[in-house]
DNA sequence: GTCTATACTTCGATAGAC
DNA sequence: GTCTATCGAAGTATAGAC
């Protein structure tokens, strides 16, 4: 359970200082050194210093992948119950934060998407257009039952969703690691961005 | 007019270099080749890779000090008019993102600040607590005069300010310089969430 | 104030012994 | 699957001629 394969231990040294440092300015030198092997026995793993980024960054794919399962749930939860609809958003920012891998990958995302093209594609369109499009279908939903005041429907998943972009950037710039209670702090704001908005729109 | 000396053309094509890969990513020789010099030729202008980033970060934080001598003109404005407050924002906004210049030194803190303590430290100060202590000092007198509900001032702020920030970072994503009418699409942009925001929370 | 030339360091990656 | 040894390229910066 406890044990690692040096395979790992590259994934593991290299996500981290990758997410504290960038891409580029990790060598290949610097992670031998942390995983405590030679610089040269790295490419017995791996084939170059961009494979373990491709790897790395296909696990986040992957998360969100199986992520999207969850979604479908929420949108049946939202027919139910549909003042839950800001519940739901708060709770799945908790469960990202909590996740210390895939926060390491996103910091990753958020330093290194202005220099490199592939993230940049990446960022726009798994962490802007789909979130934004998916929040979308739900305030169109809620106008629909005549939940809340017939308003621009993207207008209103863009106030929703930026909120919790400006907390990541806040939470990158601020904190590396942060404890349960952390945690809690981030999850009760956005939940209250959540209880605003709604109040604003409820009819 | 027209005419730059060649530090001055070490810093224009610094800022462009940086703003567009990063300080790390950007090297002493390709500065030198797009300005029509030998690298050796730099050092004569500045002592350092490190001195033209400390030059081109100073020219930021020059702009912010002359622009501050405004925002005591906005606070008069808000005792005659308060219901203007929403325009300030966006109207400062309009100017930011039409001063070419600026921009280009945002998009490099936006890309440095993740791996360097001292652009950190730089962007936590002025691009996140002294607007922040701005607005919550516009939404407590806007409270205390009963224009608006009595609601958390800092949350308020928070929730105005999220905006912009998210703005900056979508475009600096999607763009790297724009024309007069993308420009005028994000101020209206940004104005329209301040209306929006204003709306909410309006007695 | 520009050039050539060069010192010194660090980088990603490979060859080949064990 | 690890090591030693090494390559070629690229980085910052300096010395000194013009």
């Amino acid at each position: 359970m406890g044990e690692l394969t040096t395979k790992e231990k590259i994934f593991d040294v290299s996500l981290e200082l990758f997410s504290q440092k960038g891409f580029t300015n990790t060598s290949i030198r610097q992670i031998a050194r942390e995983v405590g092997i030679k610089e040269s026995s790295i490419y017995n793993h791996y084939s170059s210093k961009q494979a373990i980024l491709d790897d790395i960054l296909s696990t986040f794919t992957n998360y969100f992948v199986d992520d999207l399962a969850e979604d479908t749930q929420m949108e049946d939860l939202l027919e139910k119950d549909p003042l839950l609809f800001y519940h739901m958003g708060s709770e799945g920012f908790r469960q990202l934060i909590k996740n210390e891998k895939i926060m390491k990958i996103f910091r990753l995302i958020f330093i290194q998407m202005y220099q490199d093209d592939q993230i940049a594609e990446f960022f726009h369109k798994h962490i802007l257009e789909e979130p934004l499009k998916f929040w979308t279908s739900v305030f169109t939903k809620l106008i629909e039952k005549k939940h809340i005041e017939d308003l621009n429907p993207e207008m209103l998943a863009r106030e929703y969703y930026a909120y919790a972009i400006f907390l990541l950037l806040e939470i990158f710039i601020e904190n590396n690691s942060f404890p349960e209670e952390e945690i809690d702090r981030l999850f009760e704001e956005a939940e209250s961005h959540a209880k605003f908005l709604f109040e604003s729109v409820r009819i």
